[in-house]
DNA sequence: TAAGTCACG
DNA sequence: ACGTACGTGACTTAT
């Protein structure tokens, strides 16, 4: 039977697939009021100049949040109410509002008081809007984004889910208002009553679903721990995004230029190879060349079993037939040019030459940020063409770059959870980790370790961190899946403690639903119990890879933090300017190095005392390629 | 919008 | 017998 149309859809949507949620009745719009008065305006200060906690939300014209512009200003302290400050809607016969800058002037008292507590949702969003007009936003305390990330990592994060799946509620859409793809509007655009409507119901549901939400969380120490390091962070991380990274423009147009030139000789070669001019780009043109015309081997395919050209595969072609490597070549080039030598300078703000990525809070499931537009913590550095993008990533007159890293960190925290007496002592003793595995695996002296026998035991590291299976070392290894079995027993033989860790982990996941890092982060895994096998066992690995990964995230936010806190507290001229996992980079002052190189990778090592110590490396360079 | 590929830790 | 390493984001082609 066909379902009735909705006339108002997003208005009157039952929440499809969550029976336990509470079904409220719809909040009466009577409560929502539009500020266009001086006295209206007056009266909303001293209301939320005494409220306990006040949700807070910025309606804007754009997604950029460097370059947003404020629209608009919404406020809640009970829940059922809230109160729209329309600011520069600019549509035909708009009616008088009140002036954005003498109002932010009038507001900028309450809004940088730390001691006025604040409520949102995407709270680091609404801090760069507000700095784009000349105010600091304090006194964040709470970030429903955050709190849902913290108790569902697994679940969507975004308001309107929250509501409905906490509350039962639902509301207007953004798309309700503004349409969507190329008709849509900004909100500037839209009539106030109806934004009006819109941001009063964010922050009335960002209040209501904070009600729900905290609670939860003060029920776990660990989850309170993991929340409140979240809020920090996102503070800090205002701060990265906000300093950005200045990019060396001129270095990269040079490199497209020169990349650009081998791409095209590379074309032509390919086509003379092929006899016929093809995409290179495409692998299905590839796949039609190669497999069909030229009747090449199919090495393996791809999920949907087409014949795959990934490297791998072009690689093992190369050794018998002159073209795949041609193509080989071309997707590396194509790659480093069109992902990053053409695009950065783009993406720089012309005024100042930075660029500001935007780090994701709650996306990845294991607790580690994620960074996009663009995305900083993929720049090449495996190859030595790759790795000159780094020279681009540069420091302003008198400063230099550095970068400090944990060594090894996932490693010291299975060292750490798992309590394995060798790998504990190997890590005490400061040895090299990938020679000892080696000296224990392969039954040789430390000093006997071949460069071969430690590259072996590297992998074979890196595959327990990943929940490695037999099949998978012996791909990598490119050894048969006998002698890859033969390495995992030998390894566990000398490692039991990791050997019970792994079981431990499975046997934990299967009855929680979820496992957790040191500091209480859970991360759920909701095919661990799948009837589907392959599923289950994916679930498996990730679980045992999560606490390792998750931990080692949980530290690096503590670091930044932490670091944050010094810089301010001394005055340093030092900025933080970007995270990559295990790494952050900061913008020096010549005659802040002796201090940094000193007192960071210091304060890196003392966030939290584990079993193993932890270390931290710093490197200095004029740029990001020079300072590792 | 999906698929394939490849950049990073 | 199965057939994959864990976690991300961006680009290009093709539908």
């Amino acid at each position: 039977m066909a379902k009735p149309v909705n006339p108002n859809p997003g208005l009157f949507d039952e929440p499809a697939d969550t029976p336990e949620a509470p079904q409220a009745p719809r909040v009466p719009n009577a409560a929502y009021e539009t500020i266009l008065s001086w006295d209206a305006l007056d009266a909303l200060l001293a209301k939320i100049s005494t409220a306990e906690l006040t949700a807070l939300d910025t309606e804007t014209n754009s997604l950029d949040e460097m370059r947003a512009e404020l629209v608009g200003i919404s406020f809640s302290v009970s829940v059922g109410e809230g109160a729209y400050i329309p600011l520069a809607h600019n549509y035909p016969d708009a009616p008088e509002q009140l002036p954005r800058e003498e109002v932010l002037a009038k507001l900028k008292h309450w809004l940088e008081n730390p001691a006025a507590k604040k409520l949102g949702q995407h709270i680091k969003y609404d801090r760069h809007v507000f700095a784009n007009h000349g105010v600091e936003v304090q006194g964040y305390a709470h970030d429903t984004m955050l709190q849902s990330y913290v108790l569902e990592v697994h679940k969507p994060h975004g308001l309107s889910s929250l509501a409905e799946r906490h509350l039962g509620r639902s509301g207007i859409t953004f798309e309700d208002l503004c349409g969507k793809g190329v008709n849509q509007i900004t909100i500037n655009q839209v009539d106030i009553a109806k934004v009006s409507e819109y941001a009063c119901e964010d922050t009335d549901q960002t209040l209501d679903v904070h009600g729900v939400l905290w609670p939860q969380i003060q029920l776990d120490a660990g989850l309170g721990f993991i929340y409140q390091l979240e809020i920090e962070s996102s503070e800090a991380l205002y701060r990265i995004e906000r300093n950005g990274v200045l990019i060396d423009a001129p270095t990269l147009a040079a490199q497209s230029h020169a990349l650009g030139v081998r791409i095209l000789q590379l074309e032509t070669e390919a086509h003379e190879l092929a006899g016929q001019p093809f995409n290179l780009s495409s692998p299905k043109q590839i796949g039609e060349i190669f497999f069909t015309k030229l009747g090449l081997p199919v090495v393996k395919k791809t999920a949907t079993g087409a014949p795959s050209t990934d490297e791998e595969v072009l690689e093992k072609l190369a050794e018998d037939f002159p073209l795949p490597a041609k193509i080989l070549e071309h997707r590396g080039l194509a790659k480093l040019k069109g992902t990053y030598t053409d695009k950065l300078a783009q993406l720089a703000l012309p005024r100042t030459g930075r660029v500001h990525t935007h780090y994701a809070q709650a996306v990845a499931v294991t607790g580690r940020l994620s960074s996009n537009d663009p995305n900083l913590q993929n720049i090449p550095i495996r190859t030595p063409e790759g790795r000159r993008v780094r020279e681009a990533f540069v420091a302003g007159v008198g400063n230099v770059i550095a970068s400090a890293d944990y060594s090894q960190i996932e490693l010291r925290i299975m060292a750490h959870i798992s309590g394995d007496a060798a790998l504990l002592g190997a890590f005490r003793d400061g040895l090299d980790v990938h020679k000892a595995t080696a000296a224990e695996v392969f039954g040789v002296a430390v000093e006997q370790v071949t460069s071969e026998q430690r590259r072996y035991a590297k992998v074979i590291n890196f595959g327990l961190i990943y929940g490695m299976s037999a099949y998978g070392l012996a791909r990598n290894l490119g050894i048969d899946n006998q002698a890859a079995k033969n390495y995992i027993q030998r390894y566990f033989e000398r490692y039991p403690g990791v050997k019970d860790y792994m079981d431990r982990t499975r046997e934990e996941a299967k009855a929680k639903g979820y496992v957790q890092t040191v500091f209480g982060r859970r991360l759920y895994l909701p095919e661990i119990g799948s009837p589907n096998g392959q599923r289950r066992a994916g679930a498996e690995r990730a679980a045992i890879n999560a606490p390792m990964q998750g931990t080692a995230a949980d530290l690096i936010k503590l670091s930044m933090v932490k670091v944050q806190q010094v810089l301010d507290a001394e005055q340093r001229g030092t900025r933080m300017i970007m995270q990559v996992h295990d790494e952050l980079v900061f913008e020096v002052p010549e005659a802040e190095v002796d201090w940094l190189t000193i007192e960071i990778p210091r304060l890196m090592a003392g966030v939290a005392d584990l079993k193993v110590p932890l270390l931290a490396e710093i490197g200095v360079g004029p740029n990001w390629d020079k300072a590792h």
